[in-house]
DNA sequence: CCTACTCTTGGACAGCGTTACATGATCTCT
DNA sequence: AGAGATCATGTAACGCTGTCCAAGAGTAGG
């Protein structure tokens, strides 16, 4: 009756809908009618079923084609993908995150990644090192977006605008203190961040090809 | 006899010493040797204890001095003190994690930046932004780097050499697929992408201070 | 003395993940 | 066809979690 594959779906359109608190086996179970043991025999552990869950959607993640006219331009639209999939369903992604497997999410993106620097002649430890890099900024900027829906106390803005003692930030510029008080523009920092990053390890120089 | 001050102590002794997990209302009750109500009565929510605790940590955090020639070098400073602290300290980084509160923990080293930017003469929402930029940067590095004590199955090695259907990376370049199946140096590799990250924002030729 | 306030306690509630065990259904082999 | 193994599910419990309520101690002040 209840195939693992069902489960998993239940279960990701659970998170999808409800938000990733909302992922816990008797709720599951409840949502597919049947008892909670059921889960454990079919896919196992929690542990193990918010794995599968975030494999299963980081797969579904990575079948967006990946366009861009030079390598360089390519890995670039890997990152954004990664970036903007991983917004989208912001709460799988919350789900990966508490549960440790970012990196599972993202899989296949980053082999995708790799291919991508692989065409533009970064092989070997240097592919590695700047995978690293890229995805440690891309899931740097993305736990900065998810704090966007937050109660609002732990809100960068709050905490940094000093409520309550307002004594700490007093020596700074009152047009800084003024800008810490209200959103940056994520997206757009992002992309500069982003670019600053990926032309230190792939030159724009060698985006055309000139070396290959 | 249990003031508020001495719970925050005890709770974060118990964080550093067995893990983000071992704080719980009943253990750190017992650990005091007062009863769990007591810990609401004097701290509140478990949020608010977390809260508390992470801030608290974060005030002592910021007591290291900070070095550097020029402006610029004591941004780049700043940030290698935010990323020193919280390895040092991970557990209590875990839960702050954990809280999504790591903009609190992180407090006071913010404003320290803030303040060095200020020298480099980059102030308001210049100011805001690089601060994103930089933290979202240290943040994304951070939690790769907490990444390295979990369970085998969910690091990035494991995951990215392809455990079980190796057939996803067989297009990549086998010098590649190896250096993927080990770890990066991920202190060194922190390093140079915080400096173009850096560099992106204040760059070296304002460090001296020639344009102020 | 009695009241008011601060502080602490014990005991409960609902929820969580997880397990041991029993039950029925289905299939296989003789 | 009947026996037995395997699969699939259900029941009930264990220990853990955060949280709250009512009630009790202790200590001042009128």
């Amino acid at each position: 009756m209840a195939t693992g594959d069902e489960i998993l779906d239940r279960a990701l359109a659970l998170v999808e809908a409800e938000g990733a608190g909302a992922l816990t086996m008797r709720r599951l179970a409840g949502e597919l009618g049947v008892a909670t043991t059921t889960i454990y025999w079919h896919v196992g552990n929690r542990d193990d079923l918010v794995t599968a869950v975030v494999r299963r959607h980081g797969e579904r993640m990575a079948r967006t084609p990946i366009v861009g006219d030079t390598p360089r331009d390519r890995v670039l639209d890997v990152a954004r993908l990664i970036w903007h999939t991983s917004l989208e369903h912001r709460e799988v992604t919350r789900l990966a995150a508490a549960h440790g497997a970012s990196t599972l999410q993202a899989r296949e993106l980053e082999l995708a990644m790799a291919r991508e620097l692989q065409e533009a002649g970064v092989v070997g430890t240097a592919a590695r090192d700047a995978m690293r890099a890229i995805t440690a900024c891309v899931g740097g900027f993305l736990v900065a977006a998810l704090r966007t829906d937050q109660p609002e106390s732990l809100r960068r803005t709050a905490v940094l605008a000093g409520n309550g003692e307002t004594s700490d930030a007093a020596d700074l510029d009152p047009a800084t203190r003024e800008a810490l008080a209200e959103p940056a523009d994520l997206p757009a920092l992002f992309e500069s961040t982003l670019r600053a990053v990926v032309d230190s390890i792939v030159p724009a120089d060698l985006s055309a090809n000139a070396y290959l």
